[in-house]
DNA sequence: TTACATATAAATGTCTGACATAGCTATGAT
DNA sequence: ATCATAGCTATGTCAGACATTTATATGTAA
């Protein structure tokens, strides 16, 4: 038997002790024995039940941490507690991914109007009167300030994308958008651009509401071009003054 | 002043020492100080350079590998190395998303026909002429073994998702592909399967040298119908057997 | 010469135990 | 009532020793 093909074999499931710790923690999360908002025992805890020292247990925490699994929070109350897994698990590898890439925000835009379109498409085809009074309920809310608008915003085409009643896409969407926002933060909308993306808003879900998925996309593009428009004039004032 | 509206003035900058290895690697590896392949220092350099603790700058490490951006070697010329940033980088949130949120199998298909759908639309319209050298390069390919074949349709389906021009599609594209088959990995593909998984493939490729996204579009869906389809039946086979 | 065993080197991995710091809470003085 | 202070409980940090891993170099025997 040749030396390079000698197959290496391992003992057993030798793993390092921050390892196991990462793991084991990562598997009872993900299986729901931690829930969202539990606090994880305390290192000295987690090293005397596991028999692993403090300072490994605590690396296997930090790489917990860096997944976006749990959050660390020091002083009296403190501790390791487990986060709410939905689209921010993924928006910052993006973020990274992105920034490293060097993607302009055009392209950015250019890809949120893509699959933002074939979603909402699918959300004409596929919603629930549930979906739909939802969508109502928020189209209907009074809003007070800029903020709150821009709340409503965000949870309108959250719900739009919820319909779609597919999860993959929705977490796709949801995830570009909120890089978008964190990105390139809010535009300082002036009173007419607020009754004209409401008016838009009302498109999407009238057509959404007649089944009608050739209109949602036509309210949807309307919609996203009229952000990005928005966005660049402002840039465009900046750069001026 | 309210107790309550009292600002909780911080010290200026006051981040912990595992924290500053953290953010100040990070920066480092993606403003290109630290390369794809290349090693950082090793802990104890680090921790003497940066006067913080071994055990501070291990834990850093550790949450840099846990968003993917380095590799840790033990042994002799180990060390800590940094990744490529490609669509990788996505794939572990994406996942654990799915899982705890209970995404099907269609769901991921239906996600995935839906965005390769509309890149590979892009792709037919904006797609260069070295694109299509590739893709051509590719299907050319003799291939002797059904693992060649599976990497090559994977080279196939990247290239086209290049074409799009679009680099955040792209890198979804990808990240889906990837999940995809690392979840449910690869079907056994028949003689008269690969047949027609090539013909498919040339389909794809000679509508978006035409610069027709609807024949694209046709040909994309076919493609990954048939996919999983073939899928479906191999399931079907082992529940049953 | 070749194959195998062993030593070495250079990195990460682990442990212990002490002390520092953060920040909510309760207590007591004014 | 308000403010300062001490205490509690968690994480944060440190120093220093020893263990383990693994490629390479070295040596040894067939």
């Amino acid at each position: 038997m040749n030396k390079k093909t000698k197959p290496n074999f391992k003992p057993y499931k030798k793993r390092s002790a921050h390892n196991y710790v990462f793991e084991m923690l990562k598997d009872y999360i993900i299986s729901g024995v931690y829930k969202v908002g539990d606090q994880l025992p305390t290192e000295i805890e987690l090293s005397q039940t596991l028999g692993i020292s403090r300072a490994a247990t605590r690396e296997g925490l930090r790489e917990l941490e860096g997944i976006g699994l749990i959050t660390t929070v020091q002083g009296y109350k403190g501790g390791r507690f487990v986060n709410k897994i939905d689209s921010g698990i993924i928006v910052n590898g993006l973020d990274l991914l992105l920034q490293t890439q060097k993607a302009s925000f055009d392209e950015l835009m250019e890809a949120r109007k893509a699959i933002e379109c074939i979603t909402v498409r699918m959300a004409a085809l596929n919603r629930s009167e549930e979906n739909l009074a939802a969508m109502s309920k928020v189209l209907n809310l009074r809003v007070d300030s800029k903020e709150e608008f821009y709340k409503k915003t965000f949870d309108l085409h959250e719900i739009v994308a919820l319909a779609s009643q597919n999860k993959v896409l929705f977490y796709i969407v949801q995830a570009i958008r909120k890089l978008i926002f964190q990105t390139y933060s809010n535009i300082a909308l002036e009173e007419n651009n607020i009754d004209l993306v409401m008016k838009t808003h009302y498109a999407i879900y009238s057509s959404i509401k007649n089944r009608d998925p050739e209109e949602a996309e036509k309210a949807m593009i309307f919609d996203i071009e009229a952000y990005r428009n928005l966005y660049l004039e402002v840039i465009e004032k900046h750069t001026k003054g």
